[in-house]
DNA sequence: GAGCACTGC
């Protein structure tokens, strides 16, 4: 039969030795019988009690039966016989489960029998949002298969490729990888199905990969397509993978294991949330039964702040009342914590003062981090004030800012599902029901409403197939920004230049200045630059020592421009690294640096990869201002003019008015300067700042400099003042010459930047 | 004279 020959398992066999005694030992092997896409529930259940691992074919470890036992308890292994049907008989599923139902480590395990990539050198895919979860869940499941991580089942994130080409058929990686790859292989055809999984989560990669696979679809039949979510948003997916409205994608529905959690919510609005929140922890402590308690709150000074008060009110507490009153000690959480302290959630709660005393509590006061990220077992009690830091982007103004708002029903229901863990808990929200019900959004906004996104150049933005579309005002910035650095062209198609910066994992202006660097002979520099503004700020300046901080870093710091100081940093951590408490000394984070260099290596293969020369010029000076051109090359369009003389910074174009940053290095108030982030704070500032020149943004960008295009004011008249100069020393530009120039702009060899006037 | 929700490539 035509389907005997499709028989993966004896395909392995070489065919001296089919119908032979080796063929006999062939069908009592694990996967005998097994037709691809047309595996049954029963079959796997055998091969998963079978002595024999299918995939290494050594027999199974007693470790192995072990866990099976227990993944036999898992809601999602009593519903394998309805996945199944449903898989082998759509393309496309969409799957909800609550957390605990076993989805991320089960599901893809059940693809791989009914997919058997192992037997085509197939992949079969799980995106997550966060990469320790990618790392955890991929040794999960290498253990559940009772194979070593990094072979059969591997892992993939950013810095770490955990899997061997040719052996692994399960991998686990983060959402961006698999979109960094997509940008490679738009097929990917490496893959047999590709699981997205938390895509309720909406992060900007799984929101454009749900594009990039819905497209796929058509053209790749063999793809099977995934999406998991945990709460009940699916229809919206279903709708969109549906084919042509008329029929959604089928879902498939997993039950959860969470305890119930009862909620209670307040009469009336709090005024005063934090204040609230306190009073709702002490009074859990007073009289509700042991179990340690999450509270959620916004911010560091916030989480700082309520964990001292509670602690003062709580000991106070327990001096009035030690008979009736335990210990309580109250842990911050928040993810600039460094890891040794956030392990700290891990504690036991207090022993009791006096054997047989009240017991002692432990009260987590946490971010949104652990809404998703991390888990505390043995949360009974959560305090839910409603509010959580937001990022909002205003596209007029070209601005992303953080912002204390209202969470959504979905995102109350996520920290609700916390108190319920390993028992049955109470979650008490300090709003009212009816604010619940009309007040707070289904959904939180999914980042790609909330944020710039020029950061990916995905080919066609506008025609785009998205979820949820981002604002026009939104795209057309991000058009902009992209045409204005020669990476689109006038139809909106991507540039030659544009390919090669969608390959560098970095916002556009970033990539725009490395592939430019080389010119102005400072590549080297530049690439650090780049590394050290991609990861967290280095510096660290703890409360108590604010003035030796300060000190420390006006040594490092160059008065030109902190871009330059940055380098500066950089290159003096490079220099001291025989010095292990070098970084500490200066008040310097040595992870972030750590980090850095990590972020540099990978940009230098990329640069090394399309021929971009690392360059250095010798001469400081001339180096100095060569970098400090290129910064215009990437960033013009992030530049600010002195308006008056107190201090204050209008931005071009957009015409805020801004305030340098008290962190900024510059030891004098330059006439234009160009920044690298605007903060809205107690009032805008710009920081990490660099003095430029006119003449060289009249240089380097003359469209979006062009005088004309700006309207009246300091900044257009000090233009016209450069191009007057300018016209006279060189004679003047007739319109037919601004012509022939911007053509040859786009002619230059990157398109990238042209020399308006004769070089000096 | 300020601060940093959280991820990710």
């Amino acid at each position: 039969m035509a389907e005997q020959k499709e028989n993966p398992y004896l395909a392995h066999l070489p065919p001296s030795q089919r119908g032979t005694g080796m063929q006999k030992a062939a069908e009592s092997a694990p996967l005998f019988g097994f037709l691809p896409r047309k595996v049954t529930a029963n079959q796997v259940r055998k091969t998963l009690e079978h002595d024999m691992n299918p995939f290494t074919k050594v027999p199974h470890t007693p470790q192995y039966k072990k866990i099976l036992e227990t993944r036999k308890k898992l809601p999602v292994y009593a519903q394998m016989d309805g996945f199944y049907k449903m898989l082998n008989a759509h393309q496309i599923i969409v799957m909800v489960g609550e957390t605990g139902s076993g989805k991320t480590t089960q599901i893809p395990q059940f693809v791989a029998f009914s997919d058997l990539p192992h037997t085509k050198g197939k992949i079969v895919a799980c995106t997550q949002p966060r990469r320790v979860a990618a790392m955890s869940v991929a040794k999960r499941v290498a253990d559940e298969l009772d194979v070593q991580l990094g072979r059969q089942v591997g892992y993939s994130i950013r810095f770490e490729d955990m899997t061997e080409p040719g052996t692994t058929f399960l991998k686990y990686m983060t959402d961006g990888m698999l979109l960094r790859e997509a940008m490679n292989d738009p097929n990917l055809s490496r893959y047999s199905t590709i699981i997205l999984d938390e895509a309720h989560e909406r992060t900007l990669a799984t929101d454009i990969l749900m594009g990039l696979l819905k497209a796929l679809a058509k053209t790749r039949p063999d793809l099977k397509i995934i999406i998991m979510s945990a709460t009940l948003d699916a229809l919206k997916f279903q709708k969109y993978f549906g084919i042509k409205n008329s029929s959604p994608a089928p879902l498939f529905k997993i039950f959860g294991r969470n305890h119930p959690v009862e909620v209670f919510y307040t009469q009336e609005p709090e005024p005063d949330y934090v204040e609230a929140a306190i009073r709702a922890v002490l009074m859990i402590h007073r009289a509700e039964d042991p179990g340690d308690i999450l509270l959620f709150l916004t911010g560091e000074e916030e989480i700082e702040d309520a964990c001292r008060n509670i602690k003062g009110e709580a000991d106070e507490l327990v001096n009035q009342d030690p008979e009736s009153v335990g210990p309580l000690i109250c842990i911050p959480l928040y993810s600039s914590l460094p890891p040794q302290q956030q392990q700290r959630i891990f504690d036991p709660p207090p022993q009791a003062q006096t054997p047989g005393g009240p017991r002692g509590r432990k009260v987590v006061v946490s971010t949104n981090v652990a809404e998703t990220s991390l888990t505390i077992d043995g949360i009974v009690y959560v305090v839910d004030p409603g509010f959580s830091k937001q990022k909002v982007y205003n596209p007029r103004i070209r601005v992303e800012s953080l912002l204390v708002s209202p969470i959504s029903r979905a995102s109350a229901q996520q920290r609700a599902g916390r108190a319920g863990r390993t028992r049955p808990g109470k979650c008490f929200r300090l709003y009212t029901e009816k604010d619940f019900e009309t007040e707070l959004e289904e959904q939180t906004h999914p980042e790609i409403l909330r944020s710039n996104f020029g950061k990916y150049c995905v080919r066609d933005l506008v025609r785009f197939d998205y979820v949820d579309a981002p604002a026009p005002e939104t795209l057309m910035r991000a058009l902009e920004l992209l045409s204005y650095l020669a990476a689109l062209d006038d139809d909106g198609n991507l540039t030659p230049l544009g390919s090669i910066m969608a390959e560098f994992p970095l916002d556009p202006q970033y990539s725009k200045m490395l592939i430019c660097s080389p010119e102005f002979q400072c590549s080297n520099e530049i690439l650090t630059i780049t590394a050290m503004l991609s990861v967290p700020s280095v510096w660290l300046r703890p409360n108590n020592q604010r003035k030796e901080a300060d000190a420390a870093k006006a040594l490092l710091t160059v008065p030109d421009g902190d871009h330059l100081t940055l380098l500066n940093v950089y290159n003096s951590y490079m220099q001291n690294k025989g010095d292990r408490n070098w970084a500490w000394k200066n008040y310097l984070s040595a992870r972030a640096l750590t980090q850095a260099e990590n972020v540099r290596q990978q940009l230098e293969r990329i640069m090394e990869r399309f021929e971009v020369a690392l360059l250095s010029t010798v001469d400081e000076r001339k180096r100095y201002i060569n970098i400090r051109k290129v910064l215009c090359c990437g960033f013009f369009m992030q530049v600010a003019h002195k308006e008056g003389e107190k201090g204050n910074y209008l931005t071009v174009k957009d015409n805020q008015v801004v305030g340098l940053h008290p962190s900024c290095g510059l030891d004098t108030q330059p006439e234009w300067v160009l920044f690298n982030e605007f903060v809205l704070t107690t009032r805008p500032y710009i920081r990490t700042v660099t003095d430029v020149r006119p003449e060289w943004l009249l240089e380097y960008a003359p469209v979006y400099f062009d005088p004309a295009s700006f309207r009246d004011g300091e900044t257009k008249r000090a233009l016209l003042r450069i191009t007057a100069k300018k016209a006279g020393k060189f004679g003047r530009v007739d319109s037919g010459a601004k012509k022939k120039q911007k053509k040859r702009a786009a002619n230059a060899h990157w398109g990238i930047y042209t020399v308006d006037f004769p070089p000096q």
